[in-house]
DNA sequence: CGTCTTTGTAACCATTGCAGTCACAATTTC
DNA sequence: GAAATTGTGACTGCAATGGTTACAAAGACG
């Protein structure tokens, strides 16, 4: 079902929540409900990406790159969805009809459209503010 | 790669471009570049939808529901991918950690956000659009 | 130096979804 | 009745995903 990003945005949400303190693989895979293995492949895309870092050994484990206020959800899909479109398109279409010569190229401009409006809306959350989210979120159920 | 989509608004175009006459699956097949048995299938959910109708025996086939001016891009996904989320969110969080409790609603709401854009841009363009797209990039082509 | 902890990564497996294909009954035209 | 065509079920092959194990590399610490 490709729940990578959601993970990806967990595991850095949680992050900020540690506030500094480097989390382990498999502290973090315990909140994610998954195994810590599968948190290291994707930890090491975020820290490609500079969204995190991680030390190994005693007291070692993952933070945040930069402030969670400057890691946007269009970040964190760009680390970990890099090069899968949103909406592909066909690359089967017969080239001898003018439909298959031509729908690409129609199709292509109107998609660019849909990812750009999809990655602007993405854009304006933070993992700060998903975590401040949280926070309060977890305040009120435990009043 | 999940071109369903895509090869469906394909379908739906060539069906503009036939202004009316039926299409048979094998047609459409071979503009697509697939085979028949796979536009049949595809066909139904379009049909399903209202976006489509079609007529079995000879002189059969399909032809658009309503006029092309008035089915969206955003109709045809609904039609095609009704129940999959364009963003999933994992469902195995650690409930009794407050970030594992929290984050799937927190994470809703934005995904929201951005699925409500991205269908507000679908929504901008219709297979009429499309239609007279192609055959403007046609005849530039064949000038 | 040796042990323990932890990451980074490769390898493998099971499941799932998709595209492709075949087959055939049902329907329609002639 | 014959031919054309849809509608649909079944099957295959392939790729992506999530899960798991294993282990070398790196760092902390006595």
């Amino acid at each position: 079902m490709n729940t990578r990003f959601s993970v990806a945005v967990h595991i850095l949400t949680f992050l900020q929540t540690q506030r500094g303190e480097p989390a382990t693989s498999e502290l973090v895979a315990s909140s994610v409900g998954t195994n810590p293995s599968l948190i290291r492949r994707l930890m090491g895309q975020l820290i490609k990406a500079g969204l995190a870092s991680a030390q190994r050994g005693t007291g070692g484990g993952a933070v945040l790159g930069r402030p969670a206020s400057e890691i946007t959800l269009l970040d964190v899909h760009r680390a970990i969805d890099e090069d899968s479109d949103v909406i592909p398109i066909h690359q089967s279409a017969n080239l001898r009809c003018p439909v298959g010569r031509h729908i690409q190229g129609a199709l292509e401009r109107r998609i660019d459209a849909v990812e750009r409006a999809m990655n602007g809306e993405l854009a304006r959350t933070t993992i700060a503010d998903l975590a401040s989210d949280v926070t309060r979120r977890a305040r009120r159920t435990h009043a």
